[in-house]
DNA sequence: TTGAAAGCGCTAACAC
DNA sequence: GTGTTAGCGCTTTCAA
C-alpha cells in the first residue's frame, strides 16, 4: 500500500501538502492541486486509518454494545445506527456482548478510546458502573432505549417512553373489550421491562381491572410460547395477552395455534417495539411501534456531540447529563387483536 | 488515558519494558515483571489499539462484508464470525452493502488494510473484480459462501454443497408423493441461488418429473409470499413448493395460509439454511440446515492463515487459491412437510 | 536483563 | 502556497 509520502514524492511535493489536499486545508495552488490528485489515483493511495487516527487523537469507529444479535431488534437498530454513523464518516463496531457484562467489560476495556471514540449502549447487560469508568477515561457514552424519560440514569441518553408504550398497549386491548389479560414480562433480570408493564397495569387499573395474571419470560419467542402456555393454562378464560416485547407476543400466537385458539377469535396478542417480523407474522402482530431509526439517529447526533465537546477546551464543562426524548410510541393495530368472543 | 510511557516512568522502566512484560517478550526479571504490572493496573493502563496496529504493522479488525444486515441470517452468521474472530483477538467490522456494488467498494477502499487486515464476503453483490483489487493490495479476502465446490471462484473461500442441499430438498418433497412442485428461486439478480435449484431440478429429473414451475423472488419472506401466491395461482394443483432460502419459504407459508390452504395437509414447503426463523415459525420449518457455524468457523481460520502468511517472507509464494469445503447440507424434517393429499 | 533509538503513516504548528 | 519539524503511542532491533 503507498503511503503518503509516496505520493507526495510522486507529485514532487511535501507530504504536508498532500495532507492539505486531502483534507481541503490549508491554501493549496490550484496546480499542485491537480498534481496531488493525478498522483493519488495513479498510485492508489488510500490515507491509512489507524495512522490518522492515531497522529488526530482521535479514533474512526463507534462501538454499538448490544447484548444478542440474534435477537432481531438489534440487527434492526444497528442498520440505523450505522447508516447515522455514516454520515460523519465513523464506522461501526458491533460488540456482542451475549448478555455477559465480563464480555463487555472486556470490549469496553479494549476498543473505547483507542478503536472507538464514542460507545453506544442498548440494553447489554452491563453494569452502569463500568459504563461510568470508560466515560471517567473520556470516551463519550449514550444509552440507547432508556426507559424512563422521567428518572434519568445518570448517563447521556434517548429516552423512549415505554410506560406509554405499555399504557397503549392495555388500553388497546380494553377498548376491544378485553377484561382477563395475561402480560408477559421480558427480561426479568435487568428489569428493563418493568415500566411498561407499569404502564400497562395503569391503564388496566384506570378501567377498573384490578387483577391480572403476569409471567416473566426471556426476551425470545421461545420464552414468550413457554409463558403464554402457563398463562393459558392457568386461567383459560384469558382473552387476550400483553406482552411487553414483540418476540415473546409471537411467541404467544406459536401457543395459541398449538392450543387451537385462534388469533384474534379466541386470544388477542398485542406486543411493543413493531420490529420486522411483527408485519411478517400470520397473523400480522399487533404491537406499540418504538421509532427505531428515530432513536438510532438521536443516539448517534447525541454522541457526536459529546465526541466533539469533549475535544473542545471545555472537557471539563461538567454540565447536566443531556437526554433526549424520542417521539411517543404508537399503536399499531394490526390482525393479532380484536373483539373478545366467549368459549 | 495512560500510555506506554507514563506506566514505563511508574514503574521506573523505559517502554521497551513495558512493552516486553505486556507481550511476554524478551527476558525481563521477575522483579521488574511484578512492578510494571502493579504499575499498569495502578494507572489502568489499556494499550492503544490504533498506535499498536500503527507500529505493528497490521490492524485489529476484521471486516465482514455482507449484503444487508436485516436479513436474520446474516446476524447468525456475523454472531459465529465474531466468536470465531475473537479467538484471535480480533474485532469485527460489518460492513453492510445495502446490495450496493458502490457502498461495498466504498467500504474496502476505507478499511481494507488499515482497519481491517482481512475481509470475509458473503453474498455482498460485490464484484469479484473489487475484491480482487484489494486482495492485490495486500489484504486477503475470503468468500464465506461459495456455492459451488466444483467450480472455484478465483479466490480463497469456503464452499458450500448448495446443489446437493437442493437435490436433498427435491428428494425429500418426492418421497413424500409430490409431484406437482413449485420452486421459488431467490436472488434472481445475483444468480447465486441458481445452483440451489439445479439440484432440485436434477432430483425432480431423476424420478422422471418433468415439468416445474419456477418463480423469481426477493430473498425476503414478502418475495416468497409474493412468488408463492402468483405459483398457486398459475397452477393451483401444487402440492408443495420449495424455496432456495427459508425467508422464502417462510413467505410461502403465509401464502398459504392467507389463501385458506393448511400446511402441510394442502402445501408442503420446504426452504434452504435453517435459519433460527425456521425453527420457530408455525409450523416449524422443514429445510435443508447449513453449517453455518461450521462455515463461519472455516472461513476465520482461512483468513488468518491468509494473513499469517501474507506476512511472511513467501508473501509472493502465489500457491493455488485455497478453498474449504464445509461438510455437507442435511435435511431438518419439521412440521411444514407431508403427504400430499388431493384437493 | 534492560535501555536507547528509530520508525510505523499521518497531522498540525509554524516558518519560509 | 508550500516546506520543516515534531510527535501521536507503540514495537522492535540493537547496544549496553
Amino acid at each position: 500500500m503507498p503511503t503518503l509520502s509516496e505520493v507526495a514524492r510522486h507529485a514532487g511535493v511535501t507530504p504536508a501538502t498532500v495532507s492539505n489536499v486531502l483534507r481541503n486545508r490549508g491554501r493549496v495552488g490550484e496546480a499542485t492541486r491537480q498534481r496531488v490528485l493525478e498522483a493519488v489515483d495513479a498510485l492508489g493511495y488510500r490515507p491509512h486509518l489507524a495512522a490518522r487516527a492515531l497522529a488526530e487523537g482521535r479514533a474512526p469507529t463507534l462501538a454499538l454494545m448490544v447484548s444478542s444479535i440474534a435477537n432481531p431488534f438489534y440487527p434492526e437498530f444497528a442498520l440505523a445506527v450505522e447508516r447515522a454513523a455514516r454520515t460523519s464518516g465513523h464506522f461501526v463496531i458491533i460488540c456482542n456482548t451475549n448478555e455477559d457484562p465480563v464480555t463487555g467489560r472486556a470490549y469496553l476495556d479494549q476498543i473505547a478510546g483507542t478503536l472507538s471514540e464514542g460507545v453506544l449502549v442498548t440494553n447489554a447487560n452491563l453494569e452502569l458502573a463500568d459504563l461510568h469508568v470508560t466515560e471517567s477515561r473520556g470516551t463519550p457514552v449514550v444509552l440507547c432505549m432508556w426507559e424512563r424519560p422521567d428518572d434519568p440514569p445518570g448517563l447521556p441518553c434517548v429516552a423512549v417512553d415505554f410506560r406509554l408504550a405499555g399504557e397503549l398497549a392495555g388500553k388497546h386491548l380494553l377498548e376491544l373489550g378485553h377484561r382477563r389479560i395475561g402480560a408477559i414480562v421480558g427480561s426479568k433480570a435487568s428489569g428493563v421491562h418493568a415500566t411498561r408493564y407499569e404502564g400497562f397495569v395503569d391503564a388496566l387499573r384506570a378501567a377498573g381491572v384490578r387483577r391480572n395474571r403476569v409471567r416473566h419470560a426471556a426476551d425470545t419467542i421461545h420464552g414468550g410460547y413457554t409463558a403464554a402456555r402457563a398463562l393459558l393454562e392457568a386461567d383459560p378464560q384469558l382473552t387476550a395477552i400483553f406482552a411487553t416485547n414483540d418476540l415473546p407476543a409471537l411467541g404467544a400466537m406459536h401457543a395459541a395455534a398449538d392450543l387451537g385458539l385462534a388469533v384474534p377469535g379466541d386470544l388477542s396478542v398485542v406486543g411493543i417495539t413493531d420490529i420486522q417480523l411483527a408485519r411478517e407474522s400470520r397473523p400480522a402482530l399487533t404491537t406499540v411501534a418504538v421509532p427505531t431509526v428515530e432513536v438510532a439517529g438521536l443516539a448517534v447526533s447525541l454522541l457526536r456531540e459529546l465526541i466533539e465537546s469533549s475535544y473542545g477546551q471545555n472537557a471539563r464543562g461538567k454540565t447536566k447529563v443531556p437526554m433526549r426524548v424520542s417521539s411517543a410510541p404508537q399503536l399499531v393495530v394490526r390482525a393479532s387483536s380484536g373483539t373478545p368472543r366467549s368459549r
